[in-house]
Order: structure tokens, then sequence, then C-alpha cells
DNA sequence: GTAGGGTTAG
């Protein structure tokens, strides 16, 4: 078969032979030549070209005329590619090489330009036929590309995607054409086209220690960033990642990436779970002493993530040991950090000593910071203190707080209850020019309907959507819909997940609070139907949100539909997990059926889930239940032997309320002295379940050492005691003991 | 590097 560019080939190489031609057109030629403007000064090289120009063109047939050749080749040698561009098409230039070729007196180089003329007029022409075959040709005559017209014809081959000529063209250069700007061209291509593979072993040659191009700043841009493009997961990966390996050596050619790109480099070594990776690159630059703070902050924000505190210190310390002074960023980092595990005195601490300067390194607080701190007081309940620093990053550090700042101090006053304090706030921020956010909005809806405010709640974000233009998100619909759902609002609660789906649609968490609300509202067919729309809408139900449903079943007795869901669940690929085997186990155990609890629990482990005191204080709670005392203690020895799952205050609690609802409050107090003895907490539940047992044996005195016992240990009474103790000791005569107790007086 | 929504079992 022949192939279209064997035929195009025959083309070209007609044109390669000189044909006859007649002499009348010589003559002509020679001619018009001659006719010059001045006939006393002999032609300019200006005018003779622009001579030959005309000649050229006016008439195919100039191949013999020899008068003219001569003339052309009198004309220095940076002429001739100018008149070649002037023949417009690449066939006529390559005619005009043609003509001109062969004569010793030519140099190889003006040759090789007037070749590289033709080239990129095919090139502008698109006719990658007639390209393969001048590469050809090139190879034929051994004439050698210029590295311009290398990489033209290597950008060319590219961009009608053929990638493999351009490798070609490359492979096919004298070393000396393979300039670092030919080197990187391909790189780029390479990249672009996702040869790694290729694009590597480039790059590999490219950083030899003693190449005769080496590396630019041009070679690193090309691929840094490519290597932020690549996607996790992708059949490139194991390349990308041996590109990314490459990247330090570099420096053996004194070349780093910026400060900027090695903190994104860093930074999306980090975001994909690559915080080895991300340390082993940036200690590899370290060695070179190149590395500001941006990057290390990267870094340690990573690690922060992975919660990896032995390398957060470590690379601190290191940091400390190369000169890298740690910035605001890097403190904001630490004190967050602290706040996060509510430590906040000793992020308030670590605030203090850097603003002042104390450990050596002096930082000047900046907005982000103080919201850190302001957020930390806040959420451990200490909104007054943060108010103040409020006030305190106004005056002494000129910083303008943000909606964030109020944010996080309009969220403490409504945890704690005090929305007038929360509203105050809110209209301080209006009256100081700054505007609310939808998080603003939702923080105060929340607040409102966690304490029981929902009309406010209604009302306020209604008022907002008027007033303000906050549209309000999905996060302010599920606020209001799971409100609505535990006050048993189903309808409201439907109307406003449909108001919700108009505007957008829901993300999967309102999904979850409708299902949740509907669960809890004691409708688990109505959370299906939603969990089967959700599915619908592309969301899979998430382990909470499964474990959630069948409890519900449980809960409304349906638990043939709980097995349903937990089909369907491991169907669609997510495993149950102890939480859920706990929940089946329990109400299984607690209907009386043993059976499928214990097979549930075996399933449990064969599953790989390691029983917990939970799966034991459901399985002591049923036994307790069904009458069963025997095997409810069975199983608490056997956990008292094995010990590796310690009783906890709720199992001696149920073993303690069983025994004494069974008249053997003997063995319930000294239940309750093993407790202790093992260091077990007793709480209200302990107590209240003694106390009763107590008195329905009559036995006041031991129960007054109790009372005493349980102010002693910071243990307070609630609704339940106080009722036991009420009916008792009212009964017996004994008012004043109870006034005294309530007083956190000695009773006994 | 900072703010808002649910968390299931005894």
């Amino acid at each position: 078969m022949k192939s279209p560019i064997s035929a195009s080939k025959q083309c070209i190489h007609r044109l390669l032979k000189p044909q006859k031609s007649s002499t009348t057109t010589t003559t002509t030629n020679l001619r018009r030549l001659s006719v010059a403007p001045d006939p006393i000064q002999p032609p300019s090289h200006e005018q003779l070209t622009q001579s030959a120009i005309t000649n050229l063109k006016s008439t195919d047939d100039w191949t013999n005329n020899t008068i003219l050749h001569q003339q052309l080749l009198s004309l220095p040698s940076n002429f001739l590619p100018k008149i070649a561009r002037e023949l417009e098409t690449s066939i006529k230039a390559l005619k005009f090489f043609h003509f001109i070729n062969g004569n010793q007196s030519l140099s190889p180089l003006s040759l090789s330009s007037v070749f590289q003329v033709v080239i990129e007029l095919a090139i502008r022409e698109e006719d990658s036929v007639s390209l393969v075959n001048l590469l050809d040709l090139s190879k034929e005559l051994k004439i050698p590309l210029s590295p311009h017209s290398a990489t033209l014809l290597m950008r060319y081959f590219f961009r009608v995607k053929k990638i493999q000529n351009s490798v070609l063209v490359y492979e096919g250069l004298d070393p000396d054409v393979k300039t670092i700007g030919v080197k990187n061209t391909l790189l780029d291509l390479l990249m672009k086209s996702d040869r790694f593979r290729d694009a590597r072993h480039l790059l590999d040659e490219m950083l030899e220690p003693d190449v005769k191009f080496p590396p630019n700043e041009v070679t690193l841009n090309i691929i840094l960033p490519s290597l932020l493009r690549w996607n996790l997961g992708n059949e490139n990966e194991n390349e990308n990642e041996k590109i990314l390996g490459l990247v330090p050596k570099f420096g053996i050619h004194g070349l780093f990436p910026s400060n900027i790109w090695l903190t994104q480099l860093i930074t999306k070594l980090c975001r994909s779970y690559r915080n080895d990776k991300a340390w082993d690159l940036l200690h590899e630059f370290m060695k070179f002493g190149k590395v500001e703070v941006a990057p290390c902050n990267a870094l340690l924000s990573g690690l922060g993530k992975a919660r990896n505190y032995d390398r957060i210190n470590l690379f601190l310390k290191e940091m400390k040991e190369n000169g890298i002074k740690p910035d605001v960023v890097t403190f904001g980092m630490l004190v967050n950090h602290l706040c996060k595990s509510r430590r906040v005195d000793e992020a308030l601490d670590m605030f203090k000593k850097t603003r002042e300067g104390i450990d050596g390194i002096c930082i000047k607080p900046d907005v982000i910071l103080y919201n850190t701190l302001i957020d930390g007081l806040c959420k451990v309940g200490r909104q007054e203190e943060g108010l103040s620093l409020m006030k305190k990053m106004k005056s002494e550090d000129n910083c303008i707080p943000t909606a964030i700042t109020y944010n996080c101090l309009i969220d403490g006053f409504c945890k704690s209850g005090e929305i007038e304090r929360s509203l105050e706030l809110f209209d301080q921020m209006s009256n100081e020019g700054v505007n609310p956010t939808v998080v603003t909005v939702n923080t105060l809806v929340d607040g409102m309907c966690k304490h029981g405010r929902i009309g406010n709640a209604m009302e306020f974000f209604r008022k907002m959507q008027d007033e303000k233009g906050i549209k309000g998100n999905v996060v302010t619909y599920s606020t209001l819909i799971s409100a609505f759902c535990s006050v048993n609002n189903i309808e409201k609660a439907t109307s406003l997940f449909e108001e919700m789906e108009s505007l957008g649609s829901p993300d999967a968490l309102s999904y979850y609070s409708l299902i949740s609300g509907l669960t809890q509202a004691g409708r688990p067919d109505d959370a299906s139907f939603i969990a089967s729309k959700m599915k619908k809408a592309g969301f899979h139900l998430d382990l909470v949100s499964y474990n959630t449903l069948i409890s519900g079943f449980c809960k409304r007795n349906k638990l043939d539909k709980a097995v349903e869901v937990l089909k369907e669940m491991e169907e669609s690929g997510m495993k149950a997990d102890g939480i859920t085997y706990n929940t089946l186990i329990s109400y299984f155990s607690q209907k009386g059926d043993f059976e499928t609890a214990h097979k549930f629990l075996k399933q449990m482990i064969n599953d790989g889930n390691v029983p917990t005191v939970v799966t034991y204080g459901t399985l002591i709670h049923a036994y307790c239940l069904a009458g069963n005392l025997d095997e409810a203690m069975n199983i608490f020895n056997e956990m008292l032997i094995t010990s590796k799952v310690h009783p906890n205050t709720v199992i001696y609690n149920i073993l303690i309320d069983s025994l004494c609802k069974h008249g053997k409050v003997e063995r319930a107090l000294s239940m309750m002295d093993t407790m202790l003895q093992k260091g077990v907490k007793p709480n209200t539940t302990t107590y209240n379940a003694m106390l009763k047992g107590l008195s329905s044996t009559k036995r006041l005195k031991e129960a007054l050492i109790l009372m005493d016992q349980m102010r002693n240990q910071a243990c307070d009474p609630d609704y339940v005691t106080m009722e036991i103790l009420n009916d008792w000791l009212s009964a017996v005569g004994e008012v004043e003991k109870l006034r005294r107790f309530v007083e956190g007086y000695q009773v006994a």
C-alpha cells in the first residue's frame, strides 16, 4: 500500500532534479537583470536582490538561468534567506534552495538558513506531509536544522497532535543544535502530551552534571506547573513522582524553584496525603539553604492536619537550626493548634511571649491571630475574655475586627444561651461598618434554634433575606430543618427542604438533617424515602447516616427493616462498624433474641471489629432485662478475668440497678465496693440505683453514708435522686436530713 | 494560619 507520504516524497524528489529549460526565458531574465537604475554605479545588493526576486517570481522557469545563479551567489549569504522568504510558498522556496545548492562557494550555514525558510513557509502552509519529507531531505542532504527551525518543527508537530514526529526531529539533531532552548521545547511538549516517561528520561539527561547545555530557569518553569496540575491517582502518578524526585537535582546547576513554587508543591503534596514526600523534598532543598518560611509553613500545616506532632516539633527545631525564622503564619498555626486542643491559656501565653519578643522572636500579631485566639476563648466558654481581646486588638495593635471576629464572638454568646448579647454584637458590627455574612446569619439561626426559639430564628432568617440580601445556604436550611424535625414539625421541615431544592442542590448534610430528623421523630420509613432520594441525587449515605437509620428502625421496633438497611449498606460497599453491630446486638438481645444477637457478635468479630465495653454492656443489660442475672454476671466476670476490656461506670450501674431490683441489695453494695476498688468512678446514676435499692429495704443508715459519699465525690444529685430521697425521708420524718443534704452538709 | 450545620451503641 502506498502512503500519501511516499507520494508526496516523489513530488519532492522530482523537485530535486534540475530541469532542462528553454534559453529564451534565460535571455529575458538576463535582460531584466541588466536593467540597472544607474549605469555608472554597479547595482547595490539591495537592488540586485530586488531584481532577483522580481525575476524569480515572474516565471517558474529559471532553473537553468546561469547568470541569475551567479548573481545570486555574488550576494552576501544573509540575502539568500530573504529572497527565499519573498517567494512565499514552500514549493518555490524549495526550488530556490535546489537552485543554489551544490555550489561549493556557498557555506553550509547559508544553505541551511535557506532551508530553514523553506520549513518556516511549509509550517505556515500547515502541510505536515511535506514537512515530514523536508525532514527526510535535510537528513539525506546533511543540512543541519537550526535550533530555531527544530523548535518550530517540534511545536508544529505537537500542534497537529503528532508528538512522535517532534521526538524524531529532536533525535535527528546534531548534538550542537540540541541547545537548552530546543531541549526545553521538547520537554514542554512531552509534558503537555502527558508523555511523562519520555519527559523524565529527557530531564534526567538534561540534569547530568557536565552537560554542554545545562538547564535553566525555563526548564524549571516547564516542569513545575505541570507537576502542580498532576492529579492523584491517575496512571501517570508514578512518573510524576519520579519527575518530582528529579527537581532537587537542579541544585547541582545552581537552580532552585522559587519559594512560591516550592510552597505550592509542598501544599499539593500535603493535600494529597503525601506528607512524607513533602518532608523529604523540603529537606532536599534545605540542604541548599534557600528555603524560606512559606514552604515550611505549608509542611507544618500538612503535618498538623495529620496530627504528626513529633514531626512538627522536630521540624520547628530544624527550622531554627537552619536559620529560618517563624513568622506570624507559623505562630498562627501553633496558636490554633493549642486553641483547638482547648489549651487556650498556653495559646495566650505563646501569643504574649511572641508579641513582646521574650523568646528572641518578636511577632506583630495580625487580625487572623487575634481571631484564632478569640475563637479559642469562645469555644471554651470564655466569650467575655474574647470580647476584651477584641477591644485590645483595636486599641493596642490597630487591628480592625472582621466579620470572622464578630462571628466567633456571636457564636460564643449563642452557645452560652446569651442570644441577646449576640444580637447586640450583631448590631454593633453593622454600626462599625462590618457586613454580616451568611455565617453570621447561620450562627444566630443555630443559636436561636438550640435555645428553643425556632420561630425567632425563622423570622430572623427571612428578615436577613429581605433586608441584607443574604439568601441563606445549605447550612441555614439544614439547621432549620433539623430544628423543625426536633419539635416534630415535619411539614415545616419538608417545605423548607423543598424550598432549598428549588434554590439549588441540597448537600449530603442537608439530606442527612431531614433523614436524621425524620428518624428521630419516629418516622424511619419517611427517612428511608428521603435516603433513596438522596442516593438518586448522587449522594451516598455515610456510616453515621446508616447507623442513625438502623437505630431509628430498631427504636421503632422494626428490626427486620434495620437488617434490610444493613444489607443495603453492605451492598453499597459500606462496611458496618462497631456501632452498627452494637446497635443491632443491643436491640435483638433486648427483644430476647439472643441467638441473633450472638450471630451478630460473631459476624462483628469476623468483620474485624473488637467487641468493646459497649458491646458487653448491651449484652449484660439485655440479660438483666431478661432476668438472667447469672448470665449477666458471667459476662461481667469474664471481663474482669480477661482484663482486655474493663467494665466501666455504665456496666456497674446496670448490674447494681438490676441486683437492687431483684432485692439483692447486699450484693449491689459489694458490687459498688468492687467498683471503687477498681478505680471506676460512681456517678449520679450509680447513687440513684443504690439509694433506690436501699430505700426499698429501708436501710437508712447506709443511705445517709452514701449521701455524704456522693457530696464528697462532688457528684451532684439530680431530680431522680431528689424524688427517691424526698419520698423516702419525708415518709420516715427525716426531712431535716434532706435539707442539710441539699445545702451541702454532712448528714450521717 | 481564623468563623457556621449532625455523631449513631450500654
